[in-house]
DNA sequence: CTCTTATACAAGTAGATACTTATATTTAAG
DNA sequence: CTTAAATATAAGTATCTACTTGTATAAGAG
């Protein structure tokens, strides 16, 4: 009985007729609504934040069916980790490039990268609500470390720089705290930005 | 007509038959039933967050039935709002009470301070996701506002006992980016707690 | 042109959860 | 002891929301 029930199971699957299919070919159209979708989630995270916004809402925003949004994404916790490692990598990117010749002084470098975080932070106001509230699969997961690890390592290597008697570990644990702070302070700053930067060094 | 219906709604008015009435007289069951959902709910936040938290949930917890605890709170957010304020108010207490007779220097007062809202949060780590998650009530916002004003208020008098030459608005100005430097480290310190608090000064 | 596959959506369903109703039991004041 | 009010719950309901199903249309490869 039990292998009887198996071997069915096995053959004739009797598959959920996935209507989302990671490897299915993609048209122009298909590429495009893709995208809106992802810039309609985009525009209702950052009003409603994870946990208040709908998947029937991000698809009104796009002007298409709730149906329309599952042929592009498998569910919700998708989108925003889709939306939240686009703006990891992208982020990590332009930190990367800044100061890229090393002629900048710590104090301007750190001044720099402080600039770049606010900017895309104001930018991308809900990039914040996905990192913190959205359960993110394990690859943007890896893509936000790795923007935390882009900015830990800026921050020590421009530190190991100004002081070379620094030991590597400590400059490393130096760039972690500066993180936290600088999270901190993101936090408490959806408003009332150029005012609390001067203090940061 | 709109005067009809406005004089019946307001005599006639409907009542919906409320169940929980916030004038109610407790007895000592009632007010020993409170407290138990109170705590329950505590751990259950704790537990799972605000928004995973169910209120079937809480009521199992506190091993009562769902409608009981409609009996003593109007909504979930009634009860995410009572824990913040008692916890608001309780650590805002200690930290009044810290060096009370002004015999630390500036860095032992500051330490003290960061030990006691460090204790405090891994004692109620509940408190965190409660402030930063839940839809407080009027009276919950204003309590934590008050518990922010104490900790900046805290910083600002010592620094100025400290450098009596700092103006009264820069010092203010250093105890809020104190505050939001603390929530920041705050936010990354569910766990690893001795490790970053020595560098905060 | 044809036929496969992608795109689209109307119209759902399933399951969860905040909250209610009706009613029974306990408390305690008079 | 009576009685009104407080406490308790079984058994709901209403609503919301993530996600499907069935089916129709558009694209585009050959």
């Amino acid at each position: 009985m039990q292998v009887f029930t198996y071997t069915l199971n096995f053959f004739c699957e009797d598959s959920p007729m996935a209507v989302f299919d990671p490897n299915r070919k993609r048209n122009a159209r298909g590429e495009q609504r893709q995208q809106a979708l992802l810039r309609a989630a985009a525009a209702v995270f950052g009003r409603l934040g994870y946990h208040d916004t709908t998947t029937n809402a991000i698809a009104a925003e796009a002007g298409v069916s709730p149906a329309t949004l599952y042929q592009f994404f498998p569910n919700k916790a998708a989108i925003a980790s889709s939306l939240a490692s686009m703006y990891a990598r992208e982020m990590a990117q332009a930190e990367r490039a800044i100061d890229s010749e090393s002629v900048l002084s710590f104090t301007e470098a750190v001044g720099e990268l402080i600039d770049v975080c606010m900017r895309f932070n104001r930018r991308r106001p809900e990039f914040h609500t996905l990192v913190v509230n959205a359960p993110l699969s394990a690859a943007a997961r890896e893509d936000k470390q790795v923007l935390g690890q882009v900015f830990v390592d800026f921050i020590a290597a421009r530190l190991r720089r100004e002081l070379p008697t620094l030991s590597c570990s400590e400059a490393v644990h130096h760039g972690q705290v500066a993180l936290m702070i600088f999270r901190g302070i993101l936090d408490e700053l959806t408003v009332a930005s150029p005012h609390a930067r001067p203090r940061l060094q």
